[in-house]
DNA sequence: CCGAATCTTGACGCGCTCTTAACGCGCCCG
DNA sequence: CGGGCGCGTTAAGAGCGCGTCAAGATTCGG
């Protein structure tokens, strides 16, 4: 899923981290010097750089500033110098956090997670969901039919927002009516057999014999894609 | 250019941070309690938080919580405790950076600038943006349509900017008018009427049918290059 | 202290969406 | 075989959201 690179120049804390990193889910690559840090990050794209400061061949902050010239993959820095005057040459030349040794795993592992939640947020994961007739984007809000954009309305929206999260699954009616409508509306079933029908008239091809907003008779309905 | 929300319950805590932070060109508001400081985030939008966990009224926690749950904005937390615990508690509450007091203020300033690095960084990709009738120029703040400068005013220059760095994507009224006015005016769609009208009538080719700021009735606004 | 630009606020009309009711059809069950 | 229930379809009135305009309030610069 997610993918760290770990450069220190001491095999043992590489090894340390790497063992807990994995135990955590993430892909480890690792490097002992800035050279090959450097090439391993050229090599794979990872998602975040641990970076030890004190590194045999190269200086650390020039490590930060040659990833920099192209790459914009977070770098969490690992220092066991204390003067503030590296934090600040470190965090001015592009990293993003900044660790003294020794340091706790679960800080560390915590300060990972805020920036990886920064970086997923702002790059926006596209959910696209795809069906043979329809495609629908669910950050973008757009439904796309044969090239051509289709409008719904913010119930007929909220309908299928609920359909496609959950395809394959039997959604009961009342499940719907209380998500769009509230629970005060749980018996209304009527508004259901008219909003569907107006999302298949816009979305199925034969809106007569639907193949993905399929009627589940005494139920409530299903999405397949 | 830079707007920060200190919050501190040490009055000469925030009366230093305040003027060092002012004499870096960044514009200051402060609290001394959290739901002082919920409060004026939500007046006025700004750019970072620096917040410190030892509050009279709130747990800081708590506050970072309740920021979240509406805000992105990105959160420094100052806290006095040198335990890992309440380093993990608010990293994944959602806060972005943690420093233990004492601090040296070159620091935090240098982590402050590696926050708001990434946060412009990764919002201002394209700088230019062309349509078929105006090309917008993100860091310059300059409008050009058919060769002529259009003037904007901060409020329309606000709304263009949150629409066009996200194309084809829908935004709703409540994340306009947080975004730009504060979550205390998400109600306030009269305002959205009022500008999109004038950025409509500034921009388009023909304002009474729009091309580029599109309304989806009842969702939000849409813009299209 | 004054004037201009900008922001806020309210009123009005139009179009669209939601709501609601009526009707026909097919299926299950008596 | 016939009645009832559930579902799909259609249509029409009500209400709301949106665009527009204009005037008062506020801010900002000179």
């Amino acid at each position: 899923m997610n993918s760290v690179l770990v450069v220190d120049d001491d095999p043992h804390i590489v090894r340390a981290l790497a063992i807990t990193l994995k135990g955590q889910g993430y892909t480890v690559t690792t490097a002992t010097d800035g050279e090959s840090a450097l090439h391993a990050a050229a090599q794979r794209p990872v998602n975040v750089v641990i970076l030890d400061l004190g590194l045999p061949d190269i200086d650390g902050t020039t490590v930060i500033a040659r990833l920099r010239e192209w790459s914009a993959v977070p770098i969490l820095v690992l220092s066991a110098r204390h003067g503030s005057g590296d934090k600040v040459e470190a965090l001015d030349a592009g990293a993003d956090d900044y660790i003294t040794k020794p340091f706790g795993l679960d800080e560390l592992l915590a300060r990972l997670r805020a920036i990886l939640r920064r970086n997923t947020e702002s790059s926006g994961e596209t959910a696209v969901i795809e069906t043979s007739s329809f495609t629908a984007d669910l950050s973008k809000r757009q439904i796309t039919k044969s090239g051509q954009d289709v409008r719904l309305t913010p119930t007929e929206w909220n309908i299928l927002d609920i359909m496609v999260r959950n395809p394959d699954k039997l959604i009961t009616q009342q499940q719907l009516l209380t998500e769009v409508w509230g629970p005060a509306y749980a018996k209304e079933a009527n508004y259901l057999r008219v909003y569907m029908a107006q999302l298949r008239r816009k979305l199925e091809v034969e809106p007569g014999t639907p193949r993905h907003f399929i009627t589940e008779p005494g139920m409530g309905y299903r999405f397949v894609p």
